[in-house]
RNA sequence: GCCGAAGUGGCGGAAUUGGCAGACGCGCACGACUCAAACUCGUGUUCCUUCGGGAGUGUGGGUUCGACCCCCACCUUCGGCACCA
């Protein structure tokens, strides 16, 4: 019996298991040859100061599953470390005069333990910590690697700029309408700054290519969208004095319909071909654009504007004479930032037409039209743009009569022959710009010489190491400008005094190979140990917050193609299989918020519950992508649960007289069970792997009450529950698995099996239905055969009653399930 | 505007993918224990009902012997993108 003292103490069990598992190193993870690997990884954590919830529902479920894999006979590597620069820690040098070093290593102090807390099994001898300069020493590296690559380059260009965190963003860092900064919310501001940028976009057509990998629809939709790739030709138009303005269109088909064309404001042939009569009201339209931001200038339902320049330029297929306007409904920074407008078939240019009483010449015509046209009517000016690929090309010389459906192509094809254009593709993805005008971050390892320009430091100079006798200014401007001793050092080439670059690196190339980094972080011949690479790598399990879909998931991706064309990898993607959870909201069921105070701590609910109830609880109350609202009644289910298991594990039990129907129900059950969590734990859906769980318990309760069980299918169910519970409730089930007399530890157990024949339904419940409506339940034996299942269901009595002497039109059985008789 | 996801009891959520809607849990009600409350235990719990049954998975239609599931139209919520030629 239970002994009454002997209460669940989830503080008691926790620190004792969390001491013997590092004290027996159950956690470290090996290269084992021998075995298969599984590679789990959740996303590194910023130490921003406070485990919060938001970490423990991404993380406890990442770790229920590495688990799980384990049992499975996998030889799991399960890390954790940090994403340690980044702009809190200014923030807070400035706001509370702490060093962002200082503030920051204390935060990780405590992250670290309240991770521990979780009872994860992360191998910490394996912590990596993008801050530390054994860390960034590989970050600088990989610049250099990607400058000699010719990946990396320096531009001036009009880039994003957020006032607030004082620096410049990539575009995947800007977001939403109102174009706000990813990070604190600010909308961006234009500014024209030398950066340092990685051609992602050399890899725009490969990161297409999902096919090796596993990920969410939704991630493979949205980076698809973000690349946004477009197909069509490219085509030269010359202006009257013969200076070539190529366009990109996905629509060659309707060449002969350009009625005029439109170049971006900051197009650089603006200059020379606006005649001296339109010169002052074009420089005061693009004076104008400048000023304005690109929220206001690319909010799509703004009216349009543009001036004339008062040149003309000459259609390719026509020789068509069309003018040539400045709108900023062109961007400069998508294809050749100038256009060709075919107003009749682009709804952006009718509108433009529209306004400024331009010429729309139908060149594709509807089917509806072409019949209208046929019967001899008079056709009206079109209403408005029509885009669609149907119907028939029309004043369009040699093409008139071609199906609009096969124009495209037809015209492209003759583009090429002719010389006039040729095929071409369009992204609108953008190469990743890393600079930040920031200190803490990693320092960009490049020296600018008068003489030899951008000279990077040599491989033995580094890391470039962050002076830490910097003064931080209110105004969020970098301290490296202001200091000396960093800022001035020699040219590596020739020694002359040179400026060292005082920008650093965008955080998310921390992140882009940190990995890697986990596989050895402490090795310093390289960024990692080629041999622990090539044994864990690729990642084969990955799992975080959809909010680094176009952000995070590209950069890392594109990292390793690179990665890949320097030698340095064999493989083409760094992680095979993706997984997003959702979010825990507060119980108001908005965001979590310290301004809203709905804030859940964990540390608080670990206090009082024991993290395993907790974890428990998070895995349970909804499906692990979808997320939900925290309650804090709910969580009394799952502690009710484990205090129950408790019980039972504490059972001493002997039957006081067998009974084999309820012997070979208990075993049925554990059996099942074994099969349900096994495949919830392979398909994340942790919640309804719980539910089976008290399912399995209920089933021992109520075997415990009836004692006629045999004491074999009680230890089965007793010790099955605990094996299946151990990944999710780490500490209790190693407990329990301990004080019933088995060995240590529970963790290296293999996942128990299920029997096919004891899982088996021996009776099934045979529901009848007349016209579809259930008229009666039978317990018949499973394995019925059709026939017998249509005779037991005649014979119901019930049924009998709704058939009301009608005889059966159609009898359908469902074997094992269900008998419909239709009159 | 375009793309995507979702809508099921008082609540969180299940439903082997076309076959018993509401598993599991919370909450609630009643009962037991208690001086009492909490805990714990037991029973019940979609709604309506004349106790035969009827209605029911955002709304309206459709396919089917049979629809939460498939099709069409719409409503609502949430995400992403948004003048990308």
């Amino acid at each position: 019996m239970t002994d009454k003292n002997d209460r669940y103490n989830p503080a008691e069990v926790e620190a004792k298991w969390h001491q013997k598992w590092e004290e027996t190193g159950l956690y470290r993870q090996e290269i084992d040859w021998d075995r298969p690997k599984h590679y789990a990884l959740t996303m590194l954590p910023y130490p921003s100061g406070d485990l919060h919830i938001g970490h423990w529902y991404a993380m406890t479920p990442s770790d229920a599953r590495a688990r799980y894999m384990r049992m499975q006979g996998y030889n799991v590597l399960f890390p954790m470390g940090f994403d340690a620069f980044g702009l809190p820690a200014e923030n807070a040098a400035i706001e509370r005069n702490i060093h962002p070093k200082k503030w920051t290593y204390e935060n990780i102090e405590k992250m670290r333990r309240q991770l521990k807390s979780m009872g994860a099994m992360f191998d910490w001898e394996r912590e990596a910590i993008s801050s530390d300069p054994s860390y960034y020493h590989w970050t600088e590296w990989f610049f250099k690697k990607l400058l000699e690559q010719g990946l990396a380059y320096r531009k001036k260009a009009a880039v994003d700029f957020c006032p607030n965190c004082n620096t410049t963003l990539a575009r995947e860092q800007v977001w939403g309408e109102d174009r706000h900064c990813e990070r604190c919310g600010t909308p961006v501001i234009k500014k024209e700054l030398a950066q340092w940028f990685f051609r992602t976009t050399d890899y725009a057509e490969e990161l297409l290519d999902f096919s090796d990998i596993d990920w969410p629809d939704r991630v493979v939709t949205m980076q698809k969208n973000w690349i946004g790739k477009s197909v069509g030709a490219e085509v030269v138009f010359e202006t009257e004095d013969g200076d070539p303005m190529p366009v990109f269109t996905t629509r060659p088909d309707t060449l002969w319909g350009a009625t005029f064309m439109v170049l971006a404001p900051e197009h650089p042939l603006v200059e020379k071909i606006t005649t001296d009569e339109r010169r002052e009201e074009v420089d005061e339209y693009r004076a104008r654009a400048e000023r304005m931001s690109d929220i206001d200038r690319e909010a799509a339902d703004r009216p349009k504007t543009g001036v004339f320049t008062g040149a003309y330029a000459v259609n390719p297929v026509n020789q068509a004479r069309i003018p040539i306007w400045v709108a900023d409904y062109v961007l400069m920074t998508y294809g050749s930032g100038a256009i060709m407008a075919v107003p009749a078939h682009d709804e952006r240019d009718f509108a433009f037409a529209q306004k400024y009483g331009l010429p729309i010449v139908e060149v594709i015509r509807s089917p509806e039209r072409l019949a209208r046209a046929e019967a001899g009517e008079e056709l009206e000016p079109l209403p408005e743009a029509h885009t669609e690929k149907e119907g028939q090309m029309v004043n369009s010389g040699p093409f008139d009569g071609t199906p609009a459906d096969v124009g495209v192509e037809k015209v492209t094809a003759w583009l090429e022959e002719e010389g006039t254009g040729e095929r071409a593709v369009n992204y609108k993805l953008r190469d990743w710009l890393i600079s930040r005008q920031r200190y803490w971050g990693a320092p960009i390892p490049i020296i600018y010489c008068d003489e030899h320009g951008a000279v990077p430091v040599p491989d033995e100079d580094l890391p470039v190491v962050l002076p830490d006798d910097v003064e931080f200014m209110p105004t969020g401007e970098s301290p490296l400008k202001y200091h000396e001793e960093f800022r001035y050092a020699e040219c590596p080439i020739c020694g002359r005094p040179s400026e060292r670059e005082t920008d650093t690196m965008d955080t998310f190339m921390c992140s882009s190979w940190y990995q890697y980094r986990y596989l050895s972080p402490d090795y310093d011949e390289g960024p990692f140990d080629p041999e622990e690479c090539d044994y864990w790598m690729p990642v084969d399990q990955y799992t975080g917050g959809i909010e680094h879909a176009t952000m995070h998931l590209i950069y890392t991706r594109f990292f390793t193609k690179a990665m890949r064309d320097m030698g340095l990898v064999d493989f083409d993607e760094p992680m095979l299989s993706l997984y997003n959870q959702g979010m825990v909201l507060g119980e108001d069921g908005e965001k979590m918020s310290k301004s809203r105070g709905n804030v859940v701590a964990p540390d608080d609910l670990v206090e009082q519950f024991g993290a395993d109830t907790v974890r428990t609880y998070l895995m349970f109350f909804a499906k692990w992508d979808q997320g939900g609202p925290w309650n804090y009644a709910g969580i009394k289910g799952p502690q009710r649960f484990l205090n129950d298991v408790w019980d039972l594990g504490h059972e001493e039990y002997a039957p006081a007289g067998e009974d084999d129907d309820a012997t070979r129900d208990l075993r049925r059950k554990t059996h099942q069970t074994i099969r349900k969590v096994g495949d919830d734990m392979e398909s994340f859906s942790f919640n309804t792997a719980v539910a089976a769980l008290m399912e399995l318990r209920n089933a021992i309760m109520d075997a415990r009450d009836g004692r006629n069980v045999s004491a074999a299918a009680w230890d089965e169910a007793v010790d099955g529950l605990l094996l299946l519970l151990a990944p999710v409730a780490p500490h209790i089930a190693e407990e329990l698995w301990a004080r019933r007399g088995n060995a240590y530890s529970i963790h290296e157990q293999p996942w128990p099996e299920w029997d096919e024949e004891i899982a088996k339904e021996e009776t099934i419940t045979l529901v009848v239905q007349v016209n579809g409506r259930v008229r009666a339940k039978v317990d018949v034996p499973a394995g019925i055969s059709n026939e017998e299942a249509e005779r037991v269901a005649l014979a119901e009595e019930n049924v009998q009653r709704w058939l009301d002497g009608k005889t059966p039109k159609k009898v359908i059985v469902v074997p094992n399930r269900l008998v419909n008789i239709v009159v």
